[in-house]
DNA sequence: ACTCATGATTTGAACGATCAAAAATTGATC
DNA sequence: GATCAATTTTTGATCGTTCAAATCATGAGT
């Protein structure tokens, strides 16, 4: 298995010239059955495989997608990313692209890296996850005109609708509207909202959902609402206390729906602590963890978001990145989440031993 | 910034022909100082990169290394991969190596993957993670003559110093050795081990650990270390039980140590059932859920492990994967990992709230 | 049988870089 | 200043593929 095969090799087992194997293999139509056969045949027999770079070289396409690993697995969340990447990787394996990794520990060192990757030809587009508010990738890109999606909405006003700035992202108030519906179907009255604090795009678009929910509810005014709001920054431990100090001034829940399952693990722990074991809390990302703990959580669908990112660099069944225009409207794809329902919204049957 | 420039761009904007700016690029040495500033201010002017996939046809290297993503993050511990993947990626990054991901469902797709983006020279190695007994990917890497090191050993007795088969790998044992010394120097006497069942290669390394320092223990017979022992498998709820049905059954320890941060999230949530909420308990990965919840976990050091990963396939400094000759000594590198101690291995304070 | 359009196949060039060998320059020595 | 070796620079070929244009084959229509 030493040394391979070229397009040649096989041009001259099957009896016809390079470019008949190269339309064989590119544009099949092109060429009678009889010859496509035969030259099937020596591809299999040689084990015949395009030599990529070189194929790359001469189209001046890397059908590469390169994307950066975060500086830090942002603790439970981490896994985010991991589960993207794998359904964007094998998305785009489907699709004839490879995925490519870069780190960055700053955004400006990123720039430099997305420079030299493009440059170097060495991938055609990018995914940006993690955006923030002002971000300057995004600037970046669009001024060199490299075709680039973000996973993650730009939360600047402006930017929403710019058919030049593709993004995906996933409808957080929708997915809270849902968790927080289901448990008052499910008899709760008081679903308290666990959040982050102000001003967080993703933050807050979230409280919203639980917002628009709870405003169906009856006799729900602002001061109810503002009584059933806790705020934390996304970690176990400050959501435990900021739950216990809310329960020690006097809150009380018939169920929790949270930003995150960071929160959501904090908050459990929390309720678990003071008697409250039995306390229904949501989370939000669905992470391994949730899974684990048997913590009820809204799922992000990333599989969609993937398809989402691949259609909008490549169109619906492209197999290749065209930069094209696009109308506001087609620029971005917003995917639902969907909440996955764990033991019945429980806690952790503590006693539930077999 | 549309049009890259090409090598021929740069030798004649500094006067010079295609051949010295290569130089400049890859023997800087060999040109003289005078023309190689010329060239190299010729360069940052027009922003020149080499197009890498030219490069890569010439020299008939990819300077890219395959890895796989796994098929589903495996919960908890999903993350380490993802950290592996990160230092990974940086520090190939500073060898001029870059990270190639793809997917697999099974061992045999995984090879077919594998020959597909060797045959296209995509890949010049790869690195293989979650590998098991009888392995069959090794033996197929082997055979092929693909370049790759193993992050795990293998288990099979003979391969273990096979020069053929380079690998990297976590010494479990010591780890769990020093997690168990660190318990009993705090004065613990009964300190127990969770473990997954017998037989698990990594598994049963961790648990000789935790026996050679339970050993060292006054009083330590085989029947009160197995009395100290409880089995379950990688699940945080099947932990939870396994210690609950054990503590049921008149088990009592002063301290555990456990396989993995899944058996140690699930052992915390039993023991604080029983009111054990105090019970100092150690895991293992250190991943960020033990972060997250103040669980003290050993480290497994994926720093250490990816530049032992790039070490063994580029030598020492290598800035390129040249297969080499190893004796059976050299080809493989045990890292030691490192206890992190987190809240003096206390549980969760749950009246702790500011 | 001859023309012509259509389809199938082949040939020459190019993509952007590096290697190997040839040519030009430098500098030390007598 | 001429000679020769060492250093520096240039030229021609090549990596494996696809594009564009040219050639060859096929078959219908008169």
């Amino acid at each position: 298995m030493g040394n391979h095969p070229t397009i040649e090799d096989v041009a001259r087992a099957a009896r016809v010239s390079r470019q008949t194997v190269s339309n064989v293999l590119n544009t099949p139509e092109r060429v009678r059955p009889v010859t496509r056969e035969r030259v099937e045949s020596a591809i299999t027999k040689l084990g015949y495989r395009p030599h990529a770079s070189a194929r790359r070289l001469r189209t001046q396409k890397s059908s590469t997608i390169g994307i950066r690993l975060d500086p830090m697995s942002n603790g439970i969340s981490g896994s985010v990313l991991d589960s993207f990447l794998h359904a964007l990787t094998e998305q785009a394996d489907q699709r004839g692209m490879r995925v490519l990794l870069y780190t960055a520990a700053d955004p400006h060192a990123e720039m430099a890296q997305i420079r030299k990757l493009h440059d170097g030809a060495d991938v055609d587009a990018f995914v940006l996850t993690s955006t923030f508010h002002g971000d300057p990738r995004t600037e970046y890109l669009i001024a060199g005109g490299v075709p680039f999606v973000t996973f993650g909405r730009p939360w600047g006003v402006d930017d929403m609708n710019d058919p030049q700035h593709l993004w995906v992202d996933v409808d957080g108030a929708s997915g809270v509207r849902e968790a927080t519906e289901h448990l008052l179907a499910r008899g709760a009255a008081r679903v308290g909202f666990l959040g982050w604090p102000s001003p967080s795009g993703t933050g807050d678009d979230r409280r919203r959902g639980w917002q628009s929910a709870m405003a169906q509810a009856p006799g729900m005014d602002a001061a109810t609402l503002a009584a059933l709001t806790i705020t934390a920054s996304d970690s176990v431990t400050e959501a435990q206390s900021a739950v216990l100090r809310a329960h020690a001034a006097g809150a009380r829940w018939d169920a929790l729906v949270c930003a995150s399952d960071s929160l959501a693990l904090g908050a459990r722990m929390a309720a678990a602590s003071v008697g409250l074991a039995e306390l229904p809390i949501v989370g939000f990302d669905n992470t391994p963890v949730a899974e684990a703990v048997g913590l009820s959580s809204v799922d992000q669908r990333l599989t969609e978001v993937a398809a989402g990112v691949l259609e909008l660099l490549m169109g619906v069944s492209g197999k290749a990145i065209v930069p094209r225009e696009l109308t506001p409207g087609e620029s971005h794809r917003l995917i639902t989440p969907r909440l996955v329902v764990r033991r019945g919204d429980t806690g952790v049957d503590l006693a539930g031993a077999p």
